[in-house]
DNA sequence: TTGTATGCGTTATCAT
DNA sequence: ATGATAACGCATACAA
């Protein structure tokens, strides 16, 4: 690889006006930067990234942290973060944190290393405390998080919204023995707040009260759907309708349900969240919540990038709108 | 972030020796040893990876091409790639070239700037002649291309066996009429040529011949899957069987069959590819040709990572066996 | 407008 | 065994 060196030797220029060439800088005659650039051009001359960053003059690699790339919900994240950073020529590191708080550290450290120039995060298991000192490394932003940090943007959907339209259309379709599924635990604080507060208040709405027999908490894959499904048939008391919180576990229920002569919606209504690829393969197809993932990837990757330029957001926290999508299972 | 000079000046050693203790050269005396370890810890000192790399000294991230991260085949290859880098504390930029040359080409520059020191290419868009220069910069390794270069090891499965191995299935149920169908072309040339050669082997050793109406080439997608279906139901000599080539096109082909009134497998058997998580998902659930992409992927990455530390491959062509799955569809 | 010299954080060379 | 110093490739303060 040439580097600026040979720039100068074969143009006979000096390093800081190659320099100033390179960087598109002013007062530089016309005449001269002409031959620079006929040389760098002879040479394929490319600057060395690594020697750019070293010089804390580098903002092109951004730091990407999933909970599983083979989870689709974050793999449409992936897809849409790098296609927007591809644009702009920024590259994506990814990381996997399972949800584990060390290896999370050892990623964020990336940052203080510089060896990244921002974080997006997409999951996150520290806690706010043990997050916030990063910042003085570089910008992070959230994507898809309760969290909050002042300071740190955040784009997400209105889990609260999400819940209570789901729930909602159940009750409008005529169900009225809900059961609720969630992926974390049905607490009033914590991650899950703000989707159980939607259940809760669609509820109220229609004056119905909440059956905590029909009540699963941590239910996430698609074997967990099976098992809800095989519970809920061993109920004496059974839901007419139930709201998953989750493609997978809605998709394990279908399949249990072919397995346990349960019909659906007839014998009971299924919904997901989420809107994944697998809604349109099960049998019956899968009504669901759509979350706007692309638009959520492509809005975190415009950020940091805009982070990286230096400009001021005028907003810090996003909130993209659901939708519902009704197929068969409602 | 502390540098070492911060540690030279809290030990009063040399940055010399400093540097010695960090790559634990020998020739280091017990006594200043301790004393900077000491200093090092009390600044929670970590080596710049930046500078490091400057020096040519740092083998620490490795690039990654896939097609799409969406596509389950390549993020499963991710996933497994990415945990055995993380093991080694390797990073991982990852890149979807969707089979574009110039952006491979852009991203195969990392290689030449030193921000990566290897890639994996698990997609390649290029040719031979125009991948080996870039040799020169750094290591890579093919994981699943049909694309051969002497001294580029490479991972993938026998393609012709896995054909001969699905199509002797069908056989062996009791199916005559093989449908056949393909990513890419019919063609005894290029990148499916093995796995078209295996369909023909197992025809021609029941002594079956190929009709050519049955061939559908350039399918991929579950949408491709509905459309075949839909040119077979309108068929007046249908075929009893096929092999799809891919899951999601044998997806597909359980979704119109429904709508179409189509049994599988008592009107067609349905045979797919790949084993991804869909197969358990239609009605019925899909037979199918499980790939070993955990221990591709986790196989090249371990070949990169040793091509890192300097060492010999003693072997370059790693051909991991395929297993036939058998479900309801055929 | 242009060029010289310096520093970014390392590691390696060469003395001592 | 140890330390002073050069070098990696680049951008900039400062001088001219």
């Amino acid at each position: 690889m040439a580097t600026i060196s040979d720039v100068v030797k074969r143009s006979g220029i000096s390093k800081a006006t190659v320099s100033r060439v390179i960087n598109n800088h002013p007062h530089v005659s016309k005449e001269k930067r002409e031959k620079v650039l006929a040389a760098m051009k002879e040479l394929s001359y490319t600057p060395n990234p690594t020697a750019r960053r070293m010089r804390g003059q580098l903002n092109t690699t951004v730091g990407l942290v999933v909970h599983r790339v083979v989870n689709p919900y974050f793999s449409y994240l992936m897809d849409a973060i790098e296609r927007k950073a591809a644009e702009h020529n920024i590259r994506v590191i990814f990381f996997q944190s399972k949800e584990d708080k060390q290896k999370e550290f050892e990623f964020l450290d990336l940052l203080k290393q510089k060896q990244v120039d921002g974080m997006i995060l997409t999951t996150v298991a520290n806690s706010v405390e043990d997050i916030r000192p990063y910042l003085e490394y570089g910008p992070i932003v959230f994507c898809n998080e309760y969290l909050r940090i002042d300071d740190v943007p955040i784009v997400r959907i209105s889990e609260e919204d999400a819940a209570f339209t789901g729930v909602t259309h159940l009750l409008e379709e005529g169900y009225r023995n809900i059961a609720y599924c969630t992926g974390g635990l049905f607490a009033d604080e914590g991650k899950d707040r703000d989707r159980n507060t939607g259940f809760r208040k669609a509820m109220e709405a229609k004056q119905l009260s909440i059956n905590p027999e029909w009540v699963f908490i941590d239910q996430h894959s698609i074997e967990d759907g099976r098992t809800v499904m095989k519970k809920i048939t061993e109920m004496d008391n059974k839901p007419d309708a139930i709201f998953t919180g989750s493609d997978e576990v809605a998709a394990g229920m279908t399949i249990a349900a072919r397995e346990y002569g349960v019909k659906i919606p007839e014998d009971l209504a299924v919904l997901g969240f989420d809107d994944q690829p697998l809604c349109l393969l099960t049998s019956p197809q899968l009504s669901t919540i759509h979350q706007p993932i692309e638009e959520m990837g492509s809005l975190a990757a415009e950020l940091i990038i805009k982070l990286f330029k230096g400009e001021k957001l005028e907003q810090l926290e996003y909130e993209l709108p659901i939708k519902l999508v009704k197929r068969e299972s409602t």
